[in-house]
RNA sequence: GGAGAGGUGGCAGAGUGGUUUAAUGCACCUGAUUCGAAAUCAGACGUACCUGCGAGGGUACCGGGGGUUCGAAUCCCUCCCUCUCCGCCA
């Protein structure tokens, strides 16, 4: 969420911002509704801490006066405080009302885009930061989705991952299920080899976690939720990793700091099937492996760029066809500043596929957190967040095993040999 | 799940209705001393919001929420959490 203050002071820059994301001037008019609510906030603040002083002030003379033995003039102080804290009562109600509605209106206001984000409304107006320039695998006509190799040498199952739960549930098998776990290893390999620290967080969070990395009020229908317990599946590790450090205050001399997570991921997807849905392109639990990094508003962007090429570092030695989009104002997340997105290209299906999406939140996140960090003059500041998958398996699959297809069976990259313990799947 | 104990600043720990602007110790920071350090001495040492150009002033916060009272860390209600023992269990 966007501090008030900012959008106080830099009210300009905030509509600028809102209209690369495509916001219509009838949608911008809530910058002001915000502005006058926040002013009322403040008045409302000011009469109320004021007749609170009055109070204090007068009760702490009642006590002396108690302690004098004046009882008659310490009675007649009483009557005026009980009219005050009346008087109080009434402006700590409304200022929570203020608060209340002021909080749902910035809720709703996306984060601004960095200046370098392209303007636009659709996934068509991304931009490609960077192209697949080499040839695309050469497979035969006759090379097969992933879905059909799963069944050929019995990789994963839909049908059965029904019968156990339902749909969008894959029960991995054999050299599939052994796959999946070197393809984890690997990526927990390279991320700790880049100096993030591994985290095995819980899978199922609290309300205040939830709402930390702005998964709730929003986005409530996106998650599986434990009624029973009031506890919710995590969609990513974004959520439990980021929310280590929410309500701290870090030193600067411990940023960056860097952490990864595996775990797997649990979607409800609600209203999120249709085309080009088949196989592992889209699956209620997948596994991901995440990358955090809490880092100094000077550095963030550059950070961002490290965080790019690590991800570039994993498709390469997965010899993956890949492709980089740097993503426009309207095909954002809601709470980025800037995402780049990876795509992998997926050789049968013969299209690209989202494997990894990198991106720096700014103080979007860290304000509803309230992660700070002290500066070298012990001033308190907003860090800046940023997180990326490195990666995310599901898809990863579909192209491994659709680009590695050969006559005599799917092909392994080298570099998971070691993890796998075969070389090939035939 | 049962019984008991408890939740106070970065940490430890006092405080059971009124100068508590939360004692004290440790840690951290600054200064003095020192060639330098240790030790010692002195000082500073929370967060958020409001207000002020600023120095500063105000308000709230002792697990969360509510209540009693002129006044609550302190009394009452409620929820959450932690610890110990017992039970169950990978």
């Amino acid at each position: 969420m966007l501090q008030v203050k900012v959008i106080r002071e830099e009210k300009q820059r905030i509509i600028n911002g809102l209209r690369k994301r495509g916001w219509s001037a009838a949608q911008i008019k809530i910058i002001d509704q915000i502005i006058g609510l926040d002013e009322q906030r403040r008045n409302t603040q000011k009469d109320m801490d004021d007749s609170l002083a009055e109070g204090n002030k007068l009760a702490k003379s009642i006590g002396q006066m108690m302690a004098q033995g004046q009882k008659a003039e310490a009675e007649a102080l009483k009557i005026e405080v009980a009219a005050l804290k009346t008087k109080s009562k009434m402006m700590e109600e409304q200022l929570n009302t203020l608060k209340a509605q002021l909080d749902e209106l910035l809720y709703s206001v996306p984060n601004i885009p960095h200046k370098s984000v392209p303007k636009g409304k659709t996934p068509e107006e991304n931009k490609v930061a960077k192209d697949w320039k080499k040839p695309f695998p050469a497979l035969a006509d006759t090379a097969l989705p992933h879905w059909d190799l799963a069944k050929q040498y019995n990789l994963f199952d839909f049908e059965l991952g029904v019968k156990l739960t339902g749909s969008g549930f894959p029960v991995y098998r054999g050299k599939g299920a052994r796959l999946q776990r070197a393809l984890i290893q690997f990526f927990l390999d390279e991320a700790g080899k880049a100096g993030y620290e591994e985290i095995a967080p819980p899978l199922l969070v609290n309300e205040d976690t939830a709402r930390g990395t702005g998964q709730l009020p929003d986005k409530e229908a996106q998650m599986y939720k434990c009624d029973l317990d009031n506890l919710y599946l995590i969609p990513t590790a974004e959520v439990p990793v980021t929310n280590i450090l929410r309500d701290e205050i870090v030193p600067a001399k411990d940023l960056p700091v860097k952490m990864t997570a595996y775990t797997p991921c649990f979607r409800r997807e609600a209203g999120a099937w249709g085309a080009h849905v088949r196989g592992l392109n889209r699956v209620h639990q997948f596994d991901k492996i995440e990358i955090v990094q809490i880092e100094h508003p000077d550095r963030s962007y550059k950070t961002l760029q490290g965080m790019i090429r690590h991800v570039e570092k994993l498709m390469n030695k997965l010899e993956l066809p890949y492709r980089i989009l740097l993503l426009c104002g309207g095909d954002m997340g809601f709470a980025s500043a800037k995402t780049y997105d990876f795509e992998v290209w997926s050789g049968a299906q013969k299209r690209w596929l989202e494997v990894s999406s990198v991106s720096c939140f700014e103080t979007f996140q860290s304000n509803r957190m309230k992660v700070r960090f002290r500066d070298e003059n012990g001033k308190i500041e907003l860090v800046h967040t940023l997180n990326g998958s490195a990666l995310a398996l599901a898809r990863i699959v579909a192209a491994l095993l659709e680009n590695n297809q050969t006559p005599e069976g799917i092909r392994i990259p080298k570099v998971l040999w070691k993890y796998t313990g075969f070389k090939m799947i035939d």
